[in-house]
Formats: structure tokens, sequence, C-alpha cells
RNA sequence: GCCAACAUAGCUCAGUCGGUAGAGCACUUCCUUGGUAAGGAAGAGGUCGUCAGUUCGAUUCUGAUUGUUGGCUCCA
């Protein structure tokens, strides 16, 4: 345990020490360290909220400032159970330490806690604490226990480092894709058309176009097609799917539709699709193919509806309606390693196009309740491996962690803040080619099952927007931007000027806008580094009267004049940056 | 689904110890023709999330509900 955390949780205990004294009757669940704090749960029946939060602070300066130390004893399990009693959860846990494990318990000043330790040696050891958080939890994380209070906390070793890690909270929030979304005018959430459900507006449409420009563009030049798929299907589609069975609860519920009049009236079940294999799949059932056409590669934006639980929502993060970048990849046994390779490699550079270079991999592999051949499992699991190796890809294997219908990888990247996401996967699927009886026929005229390979590189692109857009905190390279270049005509004597310029540069198809409002040119450059425009055009009537443009760029400021063709080939630069 | 907090103008927020509300920004109009992050003036804009209850009267109190936020669980 690194010395952090060490003191943190030293800090968790004099929470608790403070919590007991302010609260009677206090039920300890356990306090441990936390990526920049600590956390305490407590069952207590007054509801702590933020007012409570400056009285249990002073009581932990008070005993920060009198240096009490933590002293150590080992006990036996009866003693301990003794010393606990009253504590039900504490008893709980105490039960759940190894037979092998000495019991120990940590005293300071007079809070005594059932603790693996260590600590530090007295309270003066602690250096700057803050309350932040109160929040629910079930005990031992099981939403059939008791839901305690859960009281977070941040503590560093001085005033200086917290007010850091605070200084980087206020970063994240200045980012925050839900605010930057409103205030960039990029997307927006609806009461009226219900939670979860997505609207790109005009700005936020055109960095999506961008987006998804270049994913058809690098699709088919790696060998894909596109494919497009209804939204809707029978239910016995997604009985034969295994979704009925297996999904029917993150799934929207079924719409019924009935045909024909009177006593020739039946009702038939659609439910709108969580997923597109199915789809995929009746294209590939819709005619017969050899080894010859193998592989297939299709791809799709298809947007899909998932029926999530309430209160799992949060912006574009995690929402109902989404677009996967989804694709399928059927192939033969004899091609799947250069398959798998070439997916990763694809994945890869997909994703460093958006500025993501710190990108690590999960294997999840065979679980103990697994459908398919053990021998494929292998290949699959063998060809992830060596392609994750092939690209050197720092990587971590979850054994057993895989879902019963194939193994995976998951793609991770860090963010600009350096905070981890899951995005892409590559996902086997031993499962549904076996259920919608898949084949093709192989050298030897006989019929074989071919691989499945189900993958996503973005993720979702509502997700994936999310993402970038704190990653980026609003400010999108050229290439994205949804504006690229504002032309700002000083007076209304430039305006033919100006349009001139918008006119030719969206003949190039650049983004491009003019801000002929009756304002003076600070409003107009404050107005678009506000928005983040990457590059302004500033013209007056000395850049009319010589041809040229004023240039000023939304990271390095004035660029002073050039002609429009010199500001072209610029542009054209950024844009590959 | 569970715990807690929150919901007032497009946005950020005041306010009303119960008598139907206000600021800044944004918006509209007018004046100003200004050279690298806010020129001036006037105007318009709100069933105070929704539905009940208490009350002579509810935006304010109570309850329910919806949504949002922070967590737990789950996940692209």
């Amino acid at each position: 345990m690194e010395d952090l955390d060490v003191m943190r949780h030293s800090a968790a205990h004099v929470m608790a020490a403070a919590v007991c004294k302010l609260y009677p009757n206090v039920k300890l669940d356990i306090g441990p360290s936390t990526d920049d704090g600590f956390y305490y749960d407590f069952d207590l029946e007054h509801r702590l909220s933020p007012e409570d939060f400056p009285a249990i602070e002073a009581e932990m300066e008070r005993l920060i400032k009198a240096a009490l130390p933590f002293e150590r004893r080992e006990v036996t399990r009866a003693e301990a159970a003794e010393l606990m009693a009253g504590q039900p959860y504490k008893l709980d846990r105490l039960s759940d330490i190894p037979e092998d494990e000495t019991v120990s318990l940590y005293t300071c000043g007079d809070f005594t806690d059932l603790c693996r330790g260590p600590h530090v040696a007295t309270t003066a050891d602690i250096g700057a604490v803050k309350l932040t958080s109160v929040a629910g939890s079930y005990y031992h994380g099981d939403e059939n226990n008791p839901m305690l209070q859960r009281l977070y906390g941040m503590a560093d070793v001085s005033q200086e480092a917290l007010d850091a890690v605070l200084a980087r909270i206020e970063e994240a929030k200045r980012r925050d894709h839900r605010k930057l979304g409103r205030e960039l005018e990029l997307f927006s959430l609806s009461d009226d058309v219900g939670p979860g459900l997505a609207h790109w507006h005009p700005k936020g449409a055109r960095i999506r176009v961008a987006i998804e420009d270049f994913w058809r563009r690098e699709h088919f030049r790696a060998g894909y097609e596109m494919v497009f798929t209804p939204h809707v299907g029978r239910a016995r589609l997604w009985e034969a799917s295994g979704h009925l069975g297996f999904y029917r609860e993150s799934m929207f519920p079924c719409m019924n539709v009935t045909e024909g009049e009177g006593s020739h009236a039946a009702t038939e079940q659609y439910f709108v699709k969580p997923m597109n294999c199915p789809f995929h799949i009746q294209i590939y059932k819709a005619r017969r193919y050899s080894y010859r056409d193998l592989p297939l590669r299709w791809a799709e934006l298809g947007t899909v509806y998932r029926y999530e639980k309430e209160g799992v929502r949060h912006g574009l993060l995690r929402v109902r309606g989404f677009t996967q970048d989804d694709a399928h990849i059927f192939c033969t046994p004899e091609q799947i390693e250069d398959e798998v390779r070439a997916t990763v490699n694809f994945a890869l550079r997909i994703l460093r196009r958006f500025g993501f270079t710190d990108i690590t991999a999960y294997l999840s592999t065979r679980p103990e309740k697994a459908v398919g051949l053990p021998e494929r499992w292998e290949q699959a699991t063998r060809s992830l491996e060596s392609a994750l190796k092939a690209e050197s890809i720092d990587y971590q294997v979850d054994e057993g962690g895989g879902a019963f219908y194939g193994p995976k990888i998951d793609l991770k990247i860090k963010d600009a803040l350096g905070r981890p996401w899951q995005l892409g996967t590559i996902q086997f699927d031993f499962n549904l080619p076996e259920r919608f009886n898949l084949s093709y026929i192989g050298e030897d005229g006989k019929e074989h099952q071919p691989y499945m390979v189900h993958r996503a590189l973005l993720g979702s692109l509502e997700r994936f927007f999310g993402i970038l857009i704190e990653h980026y905190a609003g400010a999108f390279p050229v290439w994205l931007a949804p504006e690229q270049v504002r032309v700002l005509p000083i007076t209304t004597g430039q305006r033919e000027y100006a349009r001139g310029i918008e006119a030719r540069l969206r003949e190039l198809d650049i983004r491009v806008t003019v801000d002929d409002d009756n304002e003076k040119l600070g409003a107009k450059i404050r107005r678009a580094q506000l928005e983040k425009v990457p590059f302004m055009l500033v013209v007056g009537g000395r850049d009319a009267e010589a041809g040229v443009v004023s240039v000023r760029s939304r990271e390095a400021g004035d660029q002073g004049a050039m002609t429009l063709e010199a500001f072209i080939e610029r542009l054209k630069a950024a844009m590959t940056e």
C-alpha cells in the first residue's frame, strides 16, 4: 500500500471517529481509500447532508491537531466479536476474514475499528482533508442488502496538493460535455421526447458527419462494405437470436401490430432493435456463400435502443438510443488470424486519428459456462492475443471473463485528462452462427460454420461524442470543428468582400460563416473565441483594398495578413492535424 | 431499481418567514462604421417542472409524480 493510501485510509478512520462522536447509534461498515481520498459507509438514523460537513470537518480537524496515535492490537476472533458487539456489519465482515488471517484492531483516541491496517503513526500525519459528498451505497454492493450512507472525502499530503486535485476536478467540470454541449449548441436531451434520447443540433451534427465521413472512407479502404438494416423486427427474430430469452429486460417493450380486420385480424409483436447482429445475419442468410466469398466485412452505423435501468443515464455517455459503429466479419478458420490482426490494427488507426494515443486492451477468455467448440475458443483467443502482441499494445488478461458466446478484446483509451474510457470491442460470437444455422461451402464442397466476429471501434457515436467533447474541451481540431472558419468584416463596407470569401471557401467544402452583425471587431472575436472557431478571418478596408485576409487563430492569436489562397494552404495543413 | 440533493426567463442564478417574481448574459429595435476577447439606449421574454392536498389565497407548506445531479448496481 502506498503511503498516500495509508494516510487516506487513516483519514477515513478519523472521519468515522468524528461521525461516531457527533451522532448516536452509528453502525460502521468499512472505509477504504479512493483515487483522491477516502470514504466510509455508515448506517445511522440521521440523514447526512452537506450541511453536516462543517461540523464533521471541524471534529476531524480537532482529532488531527491532537496528534492521536494509531495503536494496533492483534486479537482473537472471540475478543474481536465481543468488542464489536452491536456492530452488525463489523461482525459480518469479521466472519468473512479467512481463518488463517490474524484479526487486528486499530485504536485512535477513543475510536476502535476492526481493520487490517496499516495506518499512519499519529493523526498529525494526516495532511489536508475535505468532505465532498454523501451518497447511498448497498452493503457489499448488493442491491438486496440494506442501503448505507457513504460519506466521501478527499485527503492529500498538504493543502497545496489538495488544491491541485480540486483544480483538476474543476477542470473536469469545465470540460463536462453536458455543459459544453449546451454552450456550444452541440446536442440536447428533451423531457418531452424521453430520457436518454439525444438530439444532435446543427453544430453537433456537423461534427458527427465529419466523424461518419472519415469512418466510412476508412472502412471502404479497409475492405468493408456498408449495410443498412431496419430498426424493428418481429418477435420470432429475437426469439431465434436468443435476445428475448437473455436480453429482454434491456429491450424496449414490444409493439403490437394488428394486420387485417374482423375475424381475419392477427396481432404480431415487433421489437425495436437493441443490437444489429440479427439483421446482418439475415443479409448473410439471403444467399449461399462459398469459402471464396469470405471474408465478408459488413459495417453499419446502426441505431439501437436499449431500455437502460433508471438512474444509470448520464448525458451522452449513457443513453437509451444510440448509434453503434458496428460491423460483423464472417470468415473461415484459415482467415481468422489475419482478420483479427487487421481489425486490431484498424481500430488503433481510427482511435489515434482522434488524438487517443494511450490505448490499452483487455482480453477476456472462456468462462465456465460457454457455447462453441473448445478448439474454436482456443483458436479465437490465440488470434486475439497474437494480434495484440503484433501491435505491441499493453494488455491484461481477464481469465474466464468472456461472454458465454466468445472471447473478446476491449480497447480502452485515456483522454486528455488521463481518464480511462472503454470504447471499442472485438468480440467473437459462437452462438449466433449456431442459432441461425449459418454456413458456407468449403473447398470440400461441404457446409461449414463460419466464424463470426462482432466489433465496434468507437462504441456508440453518442458516447464517443461525449468523450470527444471532454477530451478536446470543446475546442475541436480543424477537421472536426463544426465551424472551421469565421469571416469577420470590420464594417458593413466589407460585407460583399466577406461574402466572396465565404463563397470561395464553401466551394472547397470548408465549414465557414460570416459574422456581419452590427458589433465591433472585439465583440466578434470574443464571440468566435468562446464558440471555439479555429480560424477567424478579419477583413477591414485595408484587407479588401489589398485583396488579403487578416488571419487569427483560436490558439495563437493574430497571424497577420495573407492572400486567401495562402490561408487555404494553411487551413489544409491544419486539417491533417 | 435503491439512497440523497435539486427543479424560478433560452443560459447562470437572486427572491418570496404563504398575497402570482428580479438581475446579468443571450434575444429584438434604434443609435454607433468601429482593426484582434464585451460601444450605448430602449424593448420583449416566466401558469416559479407536473398533479393533488392544506389554506380566503400556494411559486413558497405537505404528498405524489417526472426529470436532473452525485453515488450503489449495471453497461456501448
